[in-house]
DNA sequence: GTCTATAAATAGATAGAC
DNA sequence: GTCTATCTATTTATAGAC
């Protein structure tokens, strides 16, 4: 691998690890056994460095949440939509810790955000629809676009709440898991008659994950 | 006023103006026109400061925050509830920017941190349950646990969800307001029928501030 | 491309005079 | 209690040799 691919690997690594503001670029260098001056000669400064891994993020978004086609199965959206949340979250949870401090303090990387973040806004928007067209869920016109906002912020503050609610704050697999059950609660009261069974049993399936058991499908890929 | 007052007192303002981690203890100082040897004879560093104001913060909560009377007027449990909020929310918000980080950093602040917060669960679980005691709401009893944690963490970080999903991050008491109408909009599915137009009532009121129309109450107090 | 050595820039904090 | 002057520590970043 590259020294500019191994540094930018080595970044996320430790920024997941040790959270981003006490990673220097000296620990980055020292890391991959290189010098300050070898990683300064690939990358400018380091945000240059986070940038680069913000574009993978965004590349991954995009892929991930793939765009709902109304003939699929109903429940397998909503489903696809929390893998895709739980792989986001596990792979690059230093943004999610961090991530007022990281936009406010370099806009061109504030003006990538905005953008991922309007298209994921308006993924989820399309969720929201496509499970009210197939009668999943029964809501009001008018909240569509506020119940989106409310499920985004959820999601996107989930790192942050458990960092700051909770002693042990060291991220596993089951705490993420418990913020998509989160999420699953949120639909809960809109759910149709028709759908509260399946409901129910995608809902029994992400407690088994939350509770440490281990599913049928195994972890989620990257 | 006292110097250590003075300190603190400008320490709040310039937080919430500047964001905490842009204002250093030379800049509070050179604020108030004393040395920054005179602020350390006060304060033994920028932290103590930072756990002083949070100790005005922590009683701030536990006064607005009054403990839910049974007998009182249902719908004025929420709109107390909310009002606390905003005042909280508008007040201290520099903290509500920046929680993980401020947190991470200081094991003190952070354990008086979940103090306050454990107190201010419970307050919400309260007020949960009377809501659904005076047939306000009806929601299983599972699911409040998770639904005040929900609620906590949505106003914990409206701030950071507005000031990361917007292009401007100025705080507004409109801005605020846009936040308390969210989480009306989390218990609006678990209205009962009775209760539907008393919180139509509200949202509109609320409504109204968040659209920056004066409200005949005015500005809540501190 | 990579290294060593070091400069530059902050921010936090203290010593000692008044 | 307050000031001036200064020190230390940290981190970012660059110069110049190999």
């Amino acid at each position: 691998m590259k020294t500019k691919d191994r540094i930018v690997q080595a970044s996320i690594e430790l920024f997941n690890a040790k959270g981003e503001r006490n990673v220097t670029t000296n620990h980055i260098a020292s890391h991959l056994s290189i010098s300050p001056g070898n990683l300064y000669y690939h990358f400018r400064n380091k945000e240059e460095i986070i940038r680069n891994i913000f574009t993978k993020y965004a590349d991954h978004m995009q892929v991930s949440f793939e765009p709902v086609k109304p003939s699929q199965d109903p429940v397998k959206i909503l489903t696809n939509y929390l893998d895709a949340v739980f792989s986001a979250l596990y792979h690059f949870n230093f943004l999610y810790d961090n991530l007022p401090v990281i936009m406010a303090r370099d806009p061109e990387l504030k003006s990538q955000y905005l953008d991922i973040h309007n298209k994921m806004m308006d993924k989820i928007h399309q969720l929201v629809v496509s499970l009210e067209v197939a009668n999943v869920i029964k809501m009001d016109a008018d909240d569509i676009e506020d119940f989106a906002n409310i499920i985004k912020q959820q999601v996107t503050f989930w790192i942050s709440y458990c960092k700051t609610s909770r002693e042990d704050t060291q991220i596993t697999t089951e705490m993420i898991y418990h913020g998509l059950l989160k999420v699953l609660l949120l639909f809960k009261p809109y759910v149709t008659q028709e759908y509260r069974e399946p409901v129910r049993e995608i809902t029994a399936h992400y407690t088994a994950l939350a509770n440490g058991e281990s599913s049928e499908q195994g972890q989620p890929d990257v």
